[in-house]
Parts: structure tokens; C-alpha cells; sequence
DNA sequence: AGTTATAATGAAAGCGCTATCATAAGTGAA
DNA sequence: TTCACTTATGATAGCGCTTTCATTATAACT
């Protein structure tokens, strides 16, 4: 029932050819004269022969497929990026397997090891700042995997990274909403992060203090807040915020790491009782499919996602060993009024 | 800088072995002296060596990796079966590959080829129903690709496919969700499908006019509408309906072929006033993340899509020939109001 | 006719492993 | 001491391709 796959040997005899003429035919060689080329088509076809891309590779060094690491395909911030990566490695002929990020931060078994067994011709790690300790651990990972295969990062890299990434401009992104919100008259802008880190310059927080900076209002310890970046997070994070304070302090605008945070913090006002977008706006970033549908519609930063894993796959395959942040660009939608 | 991947031979070399000993250590055989081992061991992590999978796949014929198919992993719907497929495949040692829709229902290259020639274990292939000539054409392709390794199928399989498959079982939760809005009242209910398609007597478009002859509710044509099953169709399929009906024949309950549906019909009547749940109750299907977060919190299904993927995975690599339906929940969350 | 360049093909090595078979060394019973 | 039997190891043949090199047959020159 199964097509016990057919093999070169197959085509040869049955096209009654070494072969090594067969391969010439797969190959497009063009040192076959028309009448062999045609009688091994025609065997290649009666056979319904498909070339194994595994021998191939066995001489090549090259499997044709890249891989990428990502923590959680159902975030699709992450599923953009795949998208786009996918579609680009395609179109260059590549495939792509997902692999979980455990397969990179785990010491539990060698990390790595389901990736360099494959023998990729390269992988995009997505690259998520947990804690101190794990993002030691993930360099290293990093260093290592990287001595086995092309690796180029995507996600918040701090400088001290050394490896190719393709990155949002975070800072400039924070500094652009916060200017946004001062020229709608906002003075007490809070801002709800992810984890807390503090040396990498790069990441969105820095961005936000900036952007205070830019327009001289002073910073306010308790409107910046951090979280695990989800929805959840983001009710806990805005909830705790507003317990902490009294109401003639609250914030008027709230700056989200993501449009999950800024769900979470629309759901928390909602049930505050507090009317949006007129007692407080809330700005997300990531632009995901559903920001329309928010209520308000959500005002978002739309961080061409898919661009960034197509941008990755290029560096990847092309070995460029560059640093690159993507353009980006505000969505406005309603989710954000003039202070009057 | 690189690290041209040591093979067998230098580990042999090192360790002052032959290869057929590495070989028996890296496979963990029994019959091989303890100080040997040792050697091989040493030699094995010096070299941070890892044995080729490809060079291991030409011997037995297996590259343990998984393809999935699947028409847009933008949408989450098909992101949540890719999870869950992914993480069952990780679980049982397959790496698993994401593979375009074209690479199944295009003839412009001869389909299948790409999954052909990377020599899969098996494939997973999520399919849609788009027309009846890309039906006909899918099936085709599909039969072509089970030559060539075993095949299971995900979503709506008629029955005349002759595939193992896992799908929800959509009549028996459309009949449910009527059940569930005539229970509250509601008599006039409408359906917003996706392609329509009228052979296959499994589909959700069925299972509602079941639920219709349950309740013993008349069957009114105009509520029963079809679209492309996304967010803007919803908008445009509720907005038509509405407008070709007086406001007295409106209905007082929608059912969405899925939550992205619902969102478009969520928006559609909020831009036309409709107070929402009263005026308007809204199911939707597939229990989205973002569910919880819409106004009012989406009603929906929750069909296990992670789930679906898994068991998938489980009939793939079993290789069990049977066709199965998976278990679905209804959440309540208060975009149904009862009709006084 | 004789020599050389050119085009078309085949034979065979090798990619990095596994698996089979052969060989060598060690053990205990007759 | 010899024989059968186990245990540890090596030599080697593939897996399905690509690639190099050698070998023809054919055309193009003196």
C-alpha cells in the first residue's frame, strides 16, 4: 500500500542508466543528451521518485532546514514572528521546525542537543529576560549553540550579547507613546512592564523614563510597575497600582509592555468602574489581531512582527553578523483621550 | 571558530577505539567494558560530539520529525493545534516542521514534494474547506501524499475521506449552543457560517439546524448566513443580515462559526448601537485568549484544540487507522443575556 | 588516415552513521 | 590440555545520494 520509497538505483535500472546519470538529470546537469534526459524523466515519473534531501545531505553538510526557538507559540506576539520567518525560509527553500525553549535553558539534558543532532543550518532564538540566573544560563546556552550552528537572536538583546539579532527599538517606541500622551495633555502616565531588569539600556522601561525625560515630568516610583507580561499580569499589576493610591493620583494614561498586559488592564478598570478612555487610556504595543475589537479599541504599536522573523531568516542565511531593530509604527484607535 | 562537527571516526581515533565501539556506547549497549565506556565517554564530551541524526535517519529510515500543515498560523486557532501537536511530538522524540497550505493544494510544483523529499515520519494536515474545486483538488493531494507516509487529519473531514482524523464533533456542540440560547428565551437565532459547503453532514451549519428542530424553532433562511470565518467577515456578514431585515424580525441571538466571527459581529453591532447582551447575545467557537477580554466577555466553546494536536500526533506515530472526535466544553462568561 | 579536443556516460569513493559478521581473548568443564 | 562458550572488540558492508575520475564514442582538426 505504502510507496516503499524508490531510489536512485530504482530510476537507473529502470531507465536502463549508471546512476550517476540519473543524478545529472535531478541535478538539471546539462551535459545529457536529450534522449537519456528523457527516458530518466520518464522513469522519475513512473516511479513518482522524490530525490531523499537526507542523502543529499549527507554530502552537502546541509539540511535545507533552520530551526526556532520560541517560549510559547500561543503568545502571538511569537506566532507573528514564526509567520513571517516561515514564509521567508520557504521562499529561500529552507524548512522550519519549532523548537520548545526548554531546548535551550534546560541543563536537565545537554542543552542544544535536539538541535545540533539535526544538524540545522541555522536556528532563531527568541529570546525572553526571565531572571538573573536564567539569563546567565541562556547565554551560555547561546555560546555554545552557537559554536555548532548559526544562531540569530530575536527579541530584547542586550548590547553585551554577542550575537546577530533583529531587535524592536524599544526606547524610541516608549519614548514616541509618551509623547504621544503628553500632547493629549497626560501628566501621570503609569507604566506597566515585564520583568524587571536593570542593566540592558534597551529594554521598553528605560524608554519610558526617557520619554518622562523628553518632556520634563517628573517620575513617579509607584507608576511603574512590573509583571509577568500576560493579561493576568497585567490586571494584578494595574490593580495593585491603584489600591496603592489614592484616587486624585491615579494615573490617567497607562503605557502596557504588550496589548496582553493592556487586555488586562482594560478588564481591571472595567471592573474599577472606570470609563475609557476618558479616565484612563491605555496604550499596548504588539498590535495583535484583536487590538480592533478591544474596548476601546486599543492604540497599539505595531512592531511589523513578521518582518522580524523574516529579517532574522535573511542574517541567518546570508551570515551577515549584524545588529538591526525594525521600524515600527503607532496605531491610534480610540483607546486614549485629551485630558481636558 | 565554528566547530566542524567532529564525527564517529575522531571520537574513535581519540579513544583509541574503533567506531563500531563508539557506536555501541553511544547507543548505550551493554556489551562493552566498563574502562572502555569511560574512554569513549571522555573522548565523546571533549569533543562536545553529537551523533548526526541525519547520518543516523539514512540507516533506519527514520528522521523523527513530523510535518504539520496547516492553512495560517496567524490565526490562534491553528497556533493552539501546532502547540499542542508540537509539544506530544517533543514528548515522544520528533522534531516537528510547519509546512505552508501551498505545499499540499498547489500543482504548480508537484505537491507534496518538499515534505516528500525531507523524508517525514508523518504529517499532520489541518484542513479547510474553501470550495469544491479546491476540495476535490486537497483530496487528491492528500491521497498522493499517503503513498508516501501516513497522513492524519485535523478539522472538518467529511466522511468519505478515508484518512485517520480528530475532529470536533461540530453538530453535537452547534445543537448544544442552541439548546443553550433557547434556554434562555431566545427564539429568533441566527448562524454566521463559514464557506458553505452541503455534502458533509458534519458541519457546525448541520448541527444548527438540528438544534433548530430540537427546539422546534422554524428554520428562517435569513439567519442562517455564510463568510469567510474571520473577524471582517463577521462585521460584513451581520451588517448584510441586519440591514436586509426589519428591526422587529432582528434576531436577539448570533452564532458565530468561531470567536473571530463573534468579534466582527461584536463590533458590527456595537457600531450599530446594539446594547450587548441585552438587545444582542453572542456565542462564538474555540475560546480564543481574548475572550475573557472582549465587551461583553465572549461566550464560547472550548474545543481542546491543544488537544486535538496531541492526540493527533499520538494516531500518527501509532499508526491506528481511525477516525476520532474530541470532547468540547461550553464557558459561559456573559455574552448571552435571557430574553424577558 | 592519424591525432586531438569534446561530449556523454559509467565506475567507484565517500558523507557519518548502524548492524552484521568475524576475530581475539578469557572461563570453566571434561 | 582441550573443547565449547561467553565477552569485548574490530573490520566492513551498506543507507541513497553527489562528485571525481576514467572511459568511451563522436566530431574536428592536420
Amino acid at each position: 500500500m505504502r510507496n516503499e520509497n524508490a531510489t536512485i538505483y530504482d530510476i537507473a535500472s529502470d531507465a536502463g542508466v549508471s546512476i550517476a546519470t540519473v543524478s545529472r538529470v535531478l541535478r538539471g546537469e546539462t551535459n545529457v543528451s536529450p534522449a537519456t534526459r528523457e527516458k530518466v524523466q520518464a522513469a522519475i515519473d513512473r516511479h513518482n521518485y522524490r530525490p531523499s534531501s537526507i542523502a543529499r545531505g549527507m554530502i552537502s553538510k546541509s539540511t535545507h532546514s533552520l530551526g526556532i526557538v520560541l517560549p510559547k507559540l500561543l503568545n502571538p506576539h511569537y506566532a507573528m514572528i514564526f509567520s513571517g520567518a516561515h514564509e521567508e525560509a520557504r521562499k529561500m527553500g529552507y524548512s522550519m521546525s519549532l523548537f520548545p525553549w526548554s531546548s535551550i535553558d534546560t541543563r536537565a539534558y545537554d542543552p542544544a542537543t535536539m538541535l545540533v543532532e539535526r544538524r540545522l543550518d541555522g536556528v532563531i532564538v527568541c529570546v525572553e529576560y526571565l531572571s538573573p540566573d536564567h539569563d546567565e544560563q541562556v547565554l551560555l546556552s547561546l555560546r555554545e549553540l552557537k559554536r555548532f550552528m548559526p544562531v540569530v537572536l530575536i527579541g530584547c538583546v542586550p548590547p553585551w550579547y554577542d550575537f546577530p539579532a533583529v531587535s524592536d527599538n524599544n526606547a524610541a517606541m516608549m519614548r514616541q507613546i509618551v509623547a504621544y500622551l503628553v500632547s493629549l495633555g497626560h501628566e501621570k502616565i503609569a507604566f506597566i512592564g515585564g520583568v524587571q531588569e536593570d542593566k540592558d539600556p534597551l529594554r521598553r522601561d528605560v524608554g519610558y523614563m526617557e520619554g518622562l525625560r523628553d518632556a520634563r515630568l517628573p517620575y513617579t516610583a509607584s507608576y511603574r510597575v512590573y509583571g509577568k507580561g500576560t493579561a493576568t499580569a497585567g490586571e494584578m499589576a494595574l490593580g495593585n497600582m491603584l489600591d496603592a493610591l489614592k484616587p486624585e493620583y491615579w494615573p490617567t494614561a497607562v503605557i502596557a509592555l504588550n496589548d496582553l498586559v493592556a487586555m488586562g488592564c482594560q478588564a481591571e478598570a472595567r471592573r474599577r468602574g472606570l470609563v475609557m478612555p476618558d479616565q484612563l487610556s491605555i496604550v499596548g504595543c504588539d498590535d495583535l489581531f484583536c487590538a480592533p475589537y478591544l474596548c476601546p479599541p486599543l492604540t497599539s504599536i505595531n512592531t511589523h512582527q513578521q518582518r522580524t522573523g523574516a529579517r532574522a531568516v535573511q542574517l541567518l542565511i546570508s551570515g551577515e553578523e549584524k545588529k538591526e531593530t525594525v521600524e515600527w509604527e503607532m496605531i491610534e484607535r480610540g483607546s486614549c483621550a485629551r485630558i481636558k
